[in-house]
DNA sequence: GCTCGCTTGTGAACATGCGCACTAGCGTTC
DNA sequence: GAACGCTAGTGCGCATGTTCACAAGCGAGC
């Protein structure tokens, strides 16, 4: 590992929160140390992959031993920007945008939904879950405000261009889009996408092509 | 392309999606053929992987002209599997298992919901969005007869891994996981998730190190 | 304090995916 | 019907990601 220079592959990153949920149900079973092997298993994925993945991190394990259970959701945690809270704001407060402010594990899961946004005029001052519904245009100073560093699109596709146009202007840095389009941002801020029908239609491929080559 | 012995490249699979909804809105438009180069704006990747994806399809492009729309979105169709539906169970009747059947955009393209399963015997026998809630120990026996091909978990996380092998043994080849764990299925059934929480996670990974970095 | 079993950390081969840059070839214009 | 402009299709080198296999090294046991 050469110190500091350390640039964490992408498809690491992608898998350190599933190493973070394996680590954390040891915790509570009180299980001191954990080999690779047992970490790969619970993880869904290859020994090797894991010993790399952690390398990345630095070198905490202990040859013959395996990994310090605590010291190493500790790191990782670290790493991963979860000692501490992430603001989020919200684009949208119709069915999806709602249950997501309603959702508690949200905040329990250190990212408070400290703002929400949208951009029909009926629904601007009324609360959802305790938080106040503000207009779109007023994302800008507010989520600089509240320091939001996350935004969540739960726009009709339509709108979500924009609420990320707006979201960049407010100087979020990274954005979860659940609208079922596709949205530019410019270089340097994250961008992810959860999309049902998407998904849905990678399956229907793989499920129709079974059925022809069965 | 060798005629038939085509296999197509996962990162290809999940990219025809995007490309199938840029297509439909290009029929929306009434626009009669698209080159390479707009679709790929659109979906927001390189005309490059545009051409190359389109072509494990086949050769359906005019040099000079560029794709019929109407025609490409069919072959695609065709090749997703979305010329018929696909009947879905869903396992789980709690928040998001009923959301899910609520959700009218689910059958509407294709996945209508045929079947809604529960281990909680107070939640069987209830109907929601037209649909009868069973107890999970049928799903062999329903999802069969359903003839239901994808499976969406919805349950906690505790009882994913069950879920997902009731559905396994009843024959659905395709599973879409919703609960925040990692679970096994058999080789040759596909598996795709939709977790919340690990893509926020990631998200905050880059927006730390984003922050140490400047 | 030596030996042995176990597990990490990593070099290197292999696989997949990406994108440039070029060729093939269609359609239009003169 | 020749020439030209435009765009699909693709070969190839590069980048990223995965996996194997092995050396390094810790700790337990004697």
């Amino acid at each position: 590992m050469s110190d500091r220079a350390r640039h964490i592959p992408e498809a690491t990153v992608a898998r350190l929160p599933v190493y973070l949920r394996s680590l954390a149900e040891l915790v509570d079973e009180k299980i001191p140390t954990v080999s690779s092997e047992r970490l790969a298993e619970m993880a869904g994925v290859n020994a090797a992959k894991v010993r790399k993945d952690l390398s990345y991190l630095g070198s905490y394990g202990t040859r013959g031993v395996g990994y310090d259970v605590e010291y190493l959701l500790f790191q990782m945690s670290r790493e991963l920007g979860l000692t501490h809270d992430w603001p989020v704001a919200i684009v949208g407060a119709g069915n999806l945008g709602s249950a997501l402010a309603n959702y508690g594990g949200f905040t329990q899961r250190g990212f408070p939904v400290a703002a929400l946004f949208d951009s029909d005029k009926a629904k601007v001052g009324q609360t959802i879950h305790g938080v106040e519904v503000h207009h779109t245009d007023d994302i800008a100073p507010l989520a600089k405000e509240l320091k939001v560093g996350i935004g969540v699109i739960a726009t009709p596709a339509s709108a979500a261009q924009d609420a990320a146009d707006k979201l960049v202007q407010a100087g979020v840095g990274s954005i979860l889009n659940f609208a079922p389009t596709v949205i530019a941002v410019p270089d340097g801020v994250s961008l992810r996408k959860v999309d049902l029908a998407l998904e849905l239609q990678i399956l229907s491929f793989y499920q129709e092509h079974r059925d022809l080559d069965s």
